[in-house]
DNA sequence: GTGAAAGCGCTAACAC
DNA sequence: GTGTTAGCGCTTTCAC
């Protein structure tokens, strides 16, 4: 059915190993004797078979990207940056996407990439239920691994957003603009991304001398939805908070809503910010503050990384070690987190 | 290095045909040999090896799925829906996606695509530059595909959204409201989505007696930024204009905050309605309107009508006719598009 | 420079 | 019920 290397081969009036090196573009073949086998191979329109090279090489040239949804802002940028840096490196991908709550989950997918000879895996999914066991010692040395967003584990090479300093300086930016009693809105409390803009909420207030009440924090999914349902918490809560950090735009969109219903006026008697700055943000009514973070760049830096493990496996050498990539989000004003002057 | 049939073969005193019968839930194989071949199998941690069975069976249980971007809502939301479907199914998925303007591009992606031996492939991708046309004869035999909002083409299965139904409903529901001078704000013009419902919109207000003149019509990214800017030439070329539909809800929040800046009050004397119907638009301010869709279960379906062809194909009938799948959007109405009372 | 032969891990005929 | 023998299409080792 489809054109093999012995085709080629026998066409040309050469071994099959000539062909290969053509294919490879390896030295020793001489010239006209390359340039026959090319025009046969053009001729013939021939295709190296990826699986036999897969098989013979014991390498696939293929990365896996597992990830938590893909209907969101974040994940899916983030995607979209391993897919391109993935394409120009010369592998392919394999997307695997994570459910919610389902037990186990985190071996069968494991199992079935070690399966399918991935040459290497991008993590970048919360630890959710089991999820954060599956890294183990057996494990990195066969399917090398990175981690994005991820606590800090040191076995680990990890690729992430600097969260604890996003939030802090959201946080800052709130408080220089005079706001007092300014809320968290948190997303699902697995997420460690969450726990460290947590985190850095606290200590933003705590350095400004100002309060970090666990009252001035809701808890909600990382939706406009989850948004508006913490916000609507929150106001019950703390009917005097003046200022909301949201744990990305889409919460902060649906807190923003609900503020509106209560009779706040954002950008006037509530300052809103939050994270991502996604292209729409800057659209909301009123345009929302955000905390800038260049997600596809994180992506093609995890491949980027990634690659680097799977080649230091293929030349042998003791494993590379570890290392923590962080990238620095900054915040980028509009209207929502401006104290108006009616 | 890993665990391979042969050692299990050896490990449980059997030939390797015998596991592999077990391995493939085979019959004619004896229990308490079955037994005693699972228990090595378990011991050993044996998992068997994709690449060399994809070589011998000559298919690799894996679909690709080529998608234009991925960071705005429908691609991603699509995708999602492949992804579940696929691996449902027992298939890998293979994530690649076009880059805008690369001429050339889509016979190269095939060409990767099928060195990669992947069974079949989901195109859901518009139809820019030199993309049209990779669909051929010969192509459709080899690598069966499934084309998801193509214009419609009988040699090919094509799963979509019945974009002139929506479009068409969408300035039905517009008119009802008392607005008569009703815009379109386009996306990209070689989308054949972005046709569709300009089609609909033309035939729309056509049918109820309105007039489609073309400088009704503004074109741009399907983004917040292109809404915003299709909605300034709208309103510089037809200052008149008393409501819009646009290509996507991206498109109407950019547009509604240019129709705000504009003087204009959304919901009252300017009626919006956007498409997809994503989860943020019902907090946009005001809700928007929207032509809603299922794209999951778009993709979903596109998936299952792929691997009818794959399995059609080895079966080795002769193949299967192409069908085409419509799903058809309905109109949520919220606030943006109401002819609101002051 | 070039080629022959073995083998990657599995499946598929066909024998026993 | 079970085993033997060829491949699948490629790379690799080593000989020429």
């Amino acid at each position: 059915m489809s054109v093999t290397l012995s085709d080629v081969a026998q066409q040309a009036g050469v071994s099959i190993k000539t062909v290969s090196r053509v294919v490879n573009n390896q030295t020793d073949v001489s010239k006209p004797t390359r340039e026959r086998v090319l025009q046969v191979i053009a001729a013939l329109g021939y295709h190296p078979n990826a699986l036999a090279r897969g098989l013979a090489q014991q390498r696939s040239h293929t990365i896996a990207v597992v990830s938590f949804g893909l209907d969101r802002y974040g994940p899916s940028r983030f995607v979209v940056g391993v897919e391109r840096e993935t394409e120009e490196l010369g592998y392919s991908l394999l997307l695997t996407l994570l459910r919610r709550s389902r037990p186990g989950q985190s071996d069968a997918i494991l199992a079935h990439l070690s399966s399918r000879q991935v040459d290497g895996i991008i993590w970048q999914a919360p630890n959710v239920g089991d999820t954060q066991n599956w890294i183990r010692p057996e494990r990195l040395a066969q399917l090398p691994p990175v981690v994005i967003n991820g606590l800090p584990n040191p076995h680990v090479t990890t690729v992430s957003v600097d969260n604890h300093h996003g939030a802090h300086a959201a946080v800052q930016h709130l408080a220089s603009q005079g706001w007092r009693r300014i809320g968290f809105l948190a997303g699902p409390a697995e997420f460690p991304m969450s726990i460290e803009r947590r985190q850095g909420w606290c200590d933003g207030l705590t350095a400004y001398g100002l309060d970090p009440d666990p009252a001035l924090m809701a808890e909600g999914e990382w939706t406009a939805q989850g948004g508006a349902a913490a916000m609507e918490t929150l106001l019950a809560r703390r009917p005097d908070v003046d200022a909301v950090f949201a744990f990305n735009d889409a919460m902060a969109l649906g807190a923003m809503s609900v503020a509106r219903r209560a009779g706040r006026r954002v950008g006037y008697d509530l300052g809103v910010i939050g994270f991502d700055d996604a292209p729409d943000a800057a659209f909301y009514e009123p345009p929302l503050s955000s905390v800038h973070q260049k997600i596809a760049d994180l992506g093609r830096e995890a491949v980027r990384a990634l690659v680097r493990l799977i080649e230091a496996k293929l030349k042998g050498g003791s494993p590379p070690s570890p290392v923590l990539i962080l990238s620095r989000p900054e915040v980028v004003v509009r209207r929502s987190s401006l104290r108006g002057v009616q």
